[in-house]
DNA sequence: TATAATAATGAGAACCATAATCATTTAGGC
DNA sequence: GCCTAAATGATTATGGTTCTCATTATTATA
C-alpha cells in the first residue's frame, strides 16, 4: 500500500462522512500503517509524542472508527488497539504474545484462508449466529521471549 | 461435566498449590461451569450478588487464574471475561454479537478442529513464533440483535 | 483442644485507560 | 475576509480493576 493511495482513500471516505483529514489525523493513520501490529492509544502516544496530545489522540481513534478505517482489537486486558481497517490494510491474522502482550500481523495465502472460511461457515451455519468477520488468534511466544 | 468432578479437580488443582477451595471460590466456579460463555466480574457479581463482594471476586479470578482454573477473554473494550480452562471446559470457540456484546460457546467436532489446527500450523510454520493456543473468534450478530 | 502461623476476606482507597466537558482555535463556504 | 461548523487540547469525570490493611477464618503444631 503506497502512502500517497492510502492517504487518498481515508481523505475520500472521511470525505463522504464531512470530516475533515486534519494533520492530527494523518499522524495518527500515518503511525498504523507504518505499524506492524495493532497499536494502542498509549503507544501511539509515546511514538508521536505531544505532536498529538492524549485527548485528541483518543477522539481521533473514535472518529477513524466509525467511519470504518480502524478496527478495534482486545487482545490484551484493558487496553484497545487499532489497526488499519481491512480494506485499506489487507486481511491477515495476529500472533499474541502471552509473555509481552506484543501483537504481530501475519498474512495468509487466499487458499488458507478460503479453508477457514469455510469452517467458519460450517461452524455458524447450524446455529442463528449472522457472522460478520472472523479472526484467528494464535497466542504462544514471540521470538523475543522465548 | 458433572459438577462434582469439576469441584474435585479445582480443589485438587488449587491444593497442589496449597491455595484454598472455599465457599465464595466455589460460587465462582460454579457460576462460570453454569454459564454458556464467558462472563466479566460485574456479570458474575450481577448473579451472584453481596454473596461475593467485588474485591473478593476480582482476587478470586486473579486466584483462579493463575492455577489456571479459568481463562481471560479481551473481545469487548475495557472488561476482561473468564472462563473454565479448556481441561475442564472443554476446547471450543467464541460467537462475538458486535451488537451487544454477549459471548457465547460454540463447539466443534474433533475433524473441524483438526482442520482449523492444520491452518493455524501452517501459519505459524515459517515464523519463529510458537504457538501455545488458538482461538477463532466469530463476530457478527446474535440472534436477539438481528 | 488451645495456640501459633498463615491464608482469605471485605471495605475502601488508589490507579489507569478511556470518555466527556468546554472554552478556544482552525478551516471551508459564501 | 467573515460566518458557521468542526477540531483541538487542557482538564475533569468515569468505570473497571488492583492495592491496602485491618479483621476473620483455617490449617498446622504443641
Amino acid at each position: 500500500m503506497v502512502k500517497s493511495s492510502l492517504d487518498k482513500q481515508v481523505s475520500s471516505r472521511l470525505g463522504e462522512d464531512d470530516v475533515r483529514y486534519t494533520a492530527g489525523r494523518r499522524e495518527v493513520v500515518r503511525a498504523l500503517s507504518d505499524a506492524d501490529g495493532p497499536r494502542s492509544a498509549t503507544e501511539l502516544s509515546d511514538q508521536l509524542g505531544p505532536l498529538v496530545p492524549l485527548s485528541s489522540l483518543y477522539r481521533t481513534l473514535a472518529v477513524l472508527e466509525v467511519a470504518e478505517i480502524v478496527t478495534p482489537h482486545f487482545s490484551s486486558p484493558g487496553v484497545t488497539r487499532y489497526e488499519l481497517a481491512e480494506w485499506l490494510g489487507g486481511h491477515h491474522h495476529h500472533l499474541v504474545c502471552v509473555a509481552c502482550g506484543q501483537v504481530e500481523d501475519v498474512e495468509t495465502t487466499d487458499e488458507v484462508e478460503m479453508r477457514l472460511q469455510a469452517i467458519v461457515t460450517e461452524i455458524t451455519g447450524r446455529s442463528s449466529f449472522i457472522e460478520s468477520n472472523h479472526a484467528l488468534e494464535i497466542e504462544g511466544k514471540c521470538q523475543k521471549c522465548q
